[in-house]
DNA sequence: CCCTTATCTGAACACTGTACAGATAATACC
DNA sequence: GGTATTATCTGTACAGTGTTCAGATAAGGG
């Protein structure tokens, strides 16, 4: 019972998870919009129709691209996160700008593939699955927001604006940045600037 | 002398900003990645390869239709600011909103625009020409909020973070909000959340 | 061992971007 | 006004694309 590797060219094994990998190295090195469902087939050394076994068509393929990378950041996340230990109001603080900061880094590191979780691709089919997925990092933020509020580090009138300030900042500076319409010093900066706003920091 | 359209089929007159119109039509359909060079040709009546005659390629012609649009969309910021008249507080942060409202109008009004603009197609070649152009809009917003601090509306300690903020979450929502991942009303609390955070409104 | 069923192949179709040699018309010059 | 030059556009061609579908192949259950 081998799991993956057939000897054979035909049956694969494990097509389905072959095709998302080598579609995400490819859009990782050359974006999303010139992914070639044939270079993907052939890079795997599987026939051009095979694929469509598995997904309907070249927006299926990207879509579940999408949806793995939205995991992959939220593992990312949370790794990064659980490297600060404590309940300190200062732990609280280095988890809110972890938060961040990882969304930030991750989309630097990956461009392409972040243009692809929020670009036009994904978004319209698998809308559902994705934002199962996507919750997972929102509520990353929602939990550690809570944690300040806990250790009173939020203004009270801001307190409703948390996640939405925190969220659109990030992710505002982090695609303007990503798009080349801002330096990327203006991210740290940026953050600073959610810090006093909600009141931290002061 | 015809300035625009000629009786025979060889020459036709005004065949760049043609291109660029239709593109504009087409990109506005079905979006930026599937415009068809030769469909564009097609629509105007002319010969696939006539196109190359003014655009390298494929994608300097979606650069091109980009550059066009932060024109566009600083005309209409423009045209809806100067609606607002005098030299009052109250004024200053009409148009203040107003700023941010129009970005975000124009956005939902032509998301398949919007992602072209803030894409991946119109980002790399042609970045120094879409700088001048989005700098009139950044203009517009840097003005507003000077004004701002002359009716000291806004906050000393924020202040060397308004154009950022602003910015950054008037951008990070209408992104979000297009991409479906945030729903339209959240657009307006986010811009309650700038003011506040900046200090007006308190 | 056969037969059903999932999996993959191969050839085909319509379409794409792009290159290039040549046709066409506008323009400059005499 | 007639002619040469130049910008503009056509036509054909090529390689590559997404997608479809009839058929080949192997796996697994009876």
């Amino acid at each position: 019972m081998t799991t993956a590797r057939a000897r054979s060219h035909y049956h694969h094994g494990d097509l389905e998870s072959a095709l998302i990998s080598t579609a995400r190295k490819l859009v990782k090195q050359e974006g999303a919009e010139n992914l070639s469902l044939r270079q993907v087939s052939h890079d795997i050394g599987v026939s051009p129709s095979a694929a469509y076994h598995y997904f309907p068509d070249r927006n299926a393929l990207l879509s579940g691209l999408g949806f793995s990378l939205f995991e992959e950041l939220a593992d990312y996340q949370e790794k990064e996160i659980s490297k600060i230990s404590g309940n300190s109001a200062r732990a609280a603080r280095d988890r809110f700008r972890t938060i961040g900061r990882t969304y930030f880094q991750w989309a630097k590191k990956e461009p392409h593939l972040f243009n692809l979780m929020f670009g036009d691709f994904c978004t319209l089919d698998s809308a559902g699955q994705k934002n199962r997925e996507e919750s997972r990092a929102y509520k990353n933020l929602t939990k550690c927001l809570d944690e300040l509020y806990e250790f009173d580090l939020i203004t009270e009138k801001m307190r409703p604006y948390g996640e939405l300030l925190a969220w659109s900042v990030v992710h505002g500076t982090t695609s303007l940045i990503i798009g080349g319409h801002l330096e990327s010093e203006n991210f740290e900066t940026a953050l600073d600037a959610v810090e006093l706003a909600l009141g931290i920091k002061s």
